[in-house]
DNA sequence: TGTACATCAGTGAACGCGCGTTCACTGATGTAC
DNA sequence: TGTACATCAGTGAACGCGCGTTCACTGATGTAC
């Protein structure tokens, strides 16, 4: 028998020091994601999360690469393929909830350049990339699939940090959703165009 | 005479801490702003910083009310009232290449939560949410002005963070502009209703 | 089954670092008389 | 104009801290025979 299910040491380290890393992550801020704090929490000594990862920046794009596959698992379990206002709503919702749920994860997958030396990182962007185009390519199949896609993503993507950052009211749930879903809307009911065309 | 144009010691200290940290900021990132690199830059000891702000908070949220009311002096300067989708993509583009040009400024205005003890930087927080607001509102009058200025800010919002980290192509400024304006375009050009109406 | 060996996950002491912040101080400037 | 004094911006030593990372090590596990 392989040590398929057996415990080696610690058993699994590696996973430890992401779960460990994803609560400090929530508790103090990325400020508080240090190797350190993560090897304390994980029951370890200071040093030992460095046979599983080269150093903290190594950690850091892990979780990153984590977060990235959970948001296109929440996405796709929101909607697999939207295609009308309220499908395409219900997805956005999920992608401000995702954010609101896991802020400082939120913040260290967008508010931190991606660092292109970590290739599971660089994968999991490119990957939820293309997925959230795709949604959007499915969703308006005859229109100009790459401006209307960067146009949804971005709108999505601005008011999960709006949310985040306090500019517009998160106090409970069905008040967030009900912002997103009436932007999202909105795109759908713009005037054809702005006030001159009101006189 | 008073002392207005006189110097007082080493003169404006608040104003040269200022400066120093807006340089440290793109140079370093965030990361890079410490109170003792502040003083070092601006060739002052360690403390000397204290005098003017009470601790490295309240240096942050200095630097980032200040961005706060130089990003709506770029907005105003690309356009006071924006009437038309030219008009308003204008004013999204120098959003976005406000960004672009102060990245470590903007994820610091924006990246972190707005410190609630920060007078000038609540104050600011709340100008610039408003003048987006008011942009929107003149651009539209007609329409449902809340929840469009939501869904216009947050695109251009989204638009600057997914430039921000590389989600988009930042190759030129042409290229970008670009983009965004393409991006506001869209805005007005959304099919009526996603796919089931091409059938 | 039993022994010898190789592997390598985890240890613990140690390094040098920069940080925020305190404190008692010094010394230049401004002001009252 | 000159002197005594008050103010307060800036100093410099010191504190304790947690950090990332190195290194030689130990000791549990797996493997070859």
């Amino acid at each position: 028998m392989s040590p398929a299910s057996g415990t080696y040491h610690h058993g699994d380290l590696r996973a430890a020091c992401l779960r460990a890393a994803r609560e400090l992550l929530e508790e103090d801020g990325s400020a508080g994601l240090s190797l350190r704090a993560v090897a304390r929490r994980a029951g370890v000594s200071a040093t030992a999360p460095y046979r599983h990862y080269a150093d903290r920046d190594a950690l850091v794009s892990a979780v990153a690469a984590q977060g990235y596959r959970e948001l296109a698992g929440h996405l796709a379990a929101a909607h697999p393929s939207p295609r009308t206002p309220d499908e395409l709503a219900a997805v956005a919702v999920a992608y401000v909830r995702f954010a609101l749920d896991r802020p400082a994860l939120f913040r260290v997958m967008f508010a931190e350049p991606c660092d292109p030396n970590s290739e599971e990182r660089v994968t999991a962007t490119a990957a939820i990339s293309e997925y959230v185009r795709g949604i959007v390519r499915g969703a308006f199949p005859g229109a100009d699939a790459e401006a209307l896609s960067t146009t949804v993503w971005a709108l999505v993507h601005g008011l999960a940090f709006l949310h985040l950052d306090g500019k517009l009211d998160t106090s409970t749930p069905d008040v967030v959703a009900g912002q997103v879903r009436a932007a999202v809307n909105a795109l759908f009911t713009v005037p054809a165009a702005p006030s001159q065309a009101r006189g």
